[in-house]
DNA sequence: TAAGTTGTTCGGGG
DNA sequence: CCCCCGAACAACTT
């Protein structure tokens, strides 16, 4: 479920509980006590890559849906929901997930420029960011929520793919052309994740998470768990050049 | 049925 | 004190 344009989703689906009271709360997520929540009432919405921030007068409530979360909208659970909030209007239940009590101005705990979904995304910051861990592997940089904060192993796998740029390649001997494209590409394709999986296509749409073959030239991707995150990667040997 | 998964944090060992 | 690595966690699908 949870790559960042999967929550800007969520936060829209959300809104029509904004100014209302919460009326009930309860759930198992650790270290967070939901009765607190009961009678306030919820100011606004907000998002920091994959974090939903639901923001109340005195406080905000942060919720991760980690790797197997899920959220349901007036529809009920099976099990028991992490967080559970009733509303006049609705409810919603949210399923494993980490759920935080953020009592700082979030302006203070969350540098809004380095979400890629943010309108304050900063593509100098980013590079900055990038080359001040030369010997960094691109495909675990791709992963590291403080430099690309909302990106999982789809945008990585995506990305590195429209950039032509090889998982393992090293990002002190990346060029800068090449660094620079694949910031356009992350952003590009997490704009077209949106759009996607807001019209339930995202899946047809992707061309190396969980592909066989390369579209360009037609040959069997290689699969490998790459880089310190051991995550799965999906790449063309011949057209994702390997600096390293 | 067992394995695999769009992720992160924690703690121990070096 | 920092880095690295494995474990832990949760529910659903194939």
């Amino acid at each position: 479920m949870p790559e960042g344009p999967s929550i800007i989703i969520l936060k829209d689906k959300l809104k029509p509980f904004i100014g209302k009271r919460v009326i009930n709360a309860n759930g198992y997520a650790k270290g967070f006590d939901a009765d607190q929540l009961i009678g306030k009432t919820l100011k606004d919405i907000r998002t920091w890559g994959k974090h939903t921030l639901l923001v109340f007068p005195k406080f905000t409530v942060r919720i991760h849906m980690m790797l197997f979360g899920s959220y349901k909208i007036n529809e009920p659970v099976k099990k028991n929901a992490s967080l559970h909030l009733e509303f006049s209007n609705g409810y919603v239940n949210f399923s494993i997930s980490a759920v935080k009590l953020i009592v700082q101005p979030l302006d203070e705990v969350y540098d809004w420029s380095a979400d890629i979904m943010s309108k304050e995304w900063d593509t100098a910051k980013a590079i900055k960011r990038l080359k001040a861990k030369p010997k960094t592997m691109i495909c675990d940089a791709l992963l590291d929520q403080k430099i690309f904060s909302g990106s999982g192993n789809i945008i990585k796998n995506e990305s590195l793919f429209r950039a032509r740029l090889h998982p393992e390649s090293v990002i002190g001997e990346i060029s800068d052309k090449k660094l620079e494209e694949l910031i356009v590409e992350v952003i590009n394709f997490t704009k077209d994740f949106l759009k996607w999986r807001k019209a339930g296509i995202l899946t047809k749409h992707l061309n190396a998470y969980e592909k066989d073959i390369c579209p360009r030239n037609h040959i069997p991707f290689h699969r490998a768990d790459t880089g310190k995150t051991k995550r799965h990667s999906y790449y063309c040997e011949k057209c994702q050049e390997l600096f390293d």
